[in-house]
DNA sequence: TTACTGACGATAA
DNA sequence: CTTATCGCCAGTA
């Protein structure tokens, strides 16, 4: 598949995209995940998740992608509070609970 | 090459 | 609660 030697292990900038964009595709609805919680899960930085989102995140339902904190992005803080409101994810402060609804779950209780 | 910026995260004060 | 600093990764000038 790939037409040039590369170190084992590495993957090419777009894989990394689709990667990202998998996982945000995995979490359900009613459910909200975090930049660092997607990034672990496929082995980046939280900073690459939100770059890969930047990019194309029209294609997955990012509006379930949060700050550690439960807030919204500034950019699109309007939009996705009013998105979340709509499958039902509810929102205080412009904060929403993620030991409530964060995805997946901590299993602390 | 260095410097700046960004849909981040954790810690300190 | 807010503000500031450092670490992180990638893109751009």
């Amino acid at each position: 598949m790939t037409p040039g030697p590369r170190p084992a292990g590495s993957r090419e900038p777009g894989d990394v995209d689709e990667a990202v964009f998998d996982v945000v595709e995995r979490i359900p609805p009613g459910r909200v995940s975090t930049y660092g919680a997607v990034g672990r899960l496929v082995g980046v930085g939280p900073r690459r998740v939100a770059r890969a989102l930047s990019a194309g995140g029209a294609a997955v339902p990012w509006h379930r992608v949060l700050r550690a904190d439960g807030t919204a992005a500034e950019p699109v803080r309007a939009r996705q509070l009013e998105l979340l409101a709509a499958e039902g994810v509810p929102a205080r402060g412009g904060r929403v609970d993620l030991r409530a609804v964060g995805w997946p779950d901590d299993g602390d209780g």
